[in-house]
DNA sequence: CGTACTCTGCAATGCCTGGT
DNA sequence: ACCAGGCATTGCAGAGTACG
């Protein structure tokens, strides 16, 4: 592929902000552990037996707010509605729509037309402040809404909560979306992974210069998916971690990456991140891959 | 042990919506 | 159009934790 020049950087390189900048502070996935916790055996089978399956296995992940901050502010800034591109190591990284996708295993294909009418949207809310301090939980207000009593229903919603929402009571979700609830089996083969990636995108990609540049920044949908999207580009920045040489490993696919990562406890080392990005280590990780590849943006 | 980072709670601010 | 209330977002600070 031909390379072309790259688009303009929302900051200059070298004048991204520094600091203790976050993205989605309250943002974490403890509640995948919560609710492997709240099934039993056989529910738990069936649920891993569905697009869910890999996140489930994230519970041991811990979200990197810095990290997610450190290369949203070094984007490029491009017209692609539906794409992020940022920089890393001297390459630039895509977060589309396939990129989820393979990092997350949710089902991300477009929903039916007959599926999917209307456009108008119902909004989710918290009673009180996205933090909780109101006198609703999120599992009353899903009892509310949709009744249930049986725990893999409120576990797949509990998930879908934490793809769509996580730690924020304002997600607009359109009424035929919540409507998918009152059938099990519709619900597990709705395209969750769209939703996710739809409400990231929108809402990462009119942020302004301005707003990175503050100390905290709130992105819908599952941004834990931008950082695997990265470390699965650049698994040298988890070389320093247990493990980290294997994943590293230039002759592993990105397939082969993705499930070492998934599987196992995952934490961001954010200074040695850093020191990977200025070194330049990344390398065209898919290119064994069919799905998904680094190119230059057009 | 010190530092860096994550997580959490509380408060302030500003936006949105509904009522008048 | 104006006002009041509700709520989302952001800022700040402190406790807990991991790591060198």
């Amino acid at each position: 592929m031909e390379e072309l020049e790259l688009p303009s950087r929302l900051f200059e390189t070298g004048f991204e902000p520094v600091g203790r900048k976050r993205v989605n502070s309250y943002f974490n996935l403890r509640w995948i552990d919560l609710i492997k916790l709240a099934l039993d055996k056989d529910d738990l089978e069936m649920l891993q037996g569905t697009q869910f399956a890999t996140v489930l296995r994230m519970g041991g992940h811990t979200f990197s707010v810095m990290f997610a901050h450190y290369f949203l502010s070094r984007q490029l800034v491009t017209e692609k509605e539906l794409e992020l591109w940022w920089m890393f190591a001297g390459k630039p990284l895509r977060y589309a729509i396939e990129d989820f996708a393979l990092v997350t295993g949710l089902n991300c294909e477009e929903p039916s037309a007959s599926s999917m009418h209307g456009k108008e949207k119902v909004v989710v809310r918290v009673k009180g402040n996205a933090r909780g301090k109101g006198t609703t939980s999120n599992s009353s207000i899903w009892e509310d809404l949709f009744g249930f009593g049986d725990a893999v229903a409120f576990s797949i919603a509990g998930s879908c909560w934490g793809i769509l929402c996580p730690m924020c009571g304002s997600t607009k979700i359109r009424p035929e979306v919540v409507n998918k609830l009152a059938n099990l089996d519709e619900f597990l083969i709705y395209p969750w992974g769209r939703e996710s990636f739809l409400l990231t995108v929108k809402s990462a990609k009119p942020r302004s210069p301005l707003q990175y540049v503050q100390d905290t920044i709130a992105i819908q949908g599952f941004v834990h998916a931008m950082v695997l999207v990265t470390l699965t580009a650049c698994p040298a920045i988890l070389v320093k971690a247990e493990d980290g040489a294997s994943i590293a490993d230039d002759n592993r696919r990105s397939e082969e990456i993705l499930e070492s990562l998934v599987s196992r406890k995952l934490a961001v080392n954010v200074p040695w991140a850093k020191t990977v990005d200025q070194k330049g280590q990344v390398r065209l990780l898919f290119r064994s891959s069919s799905r998904i590849k680094i190119y230059f943006a057009e």
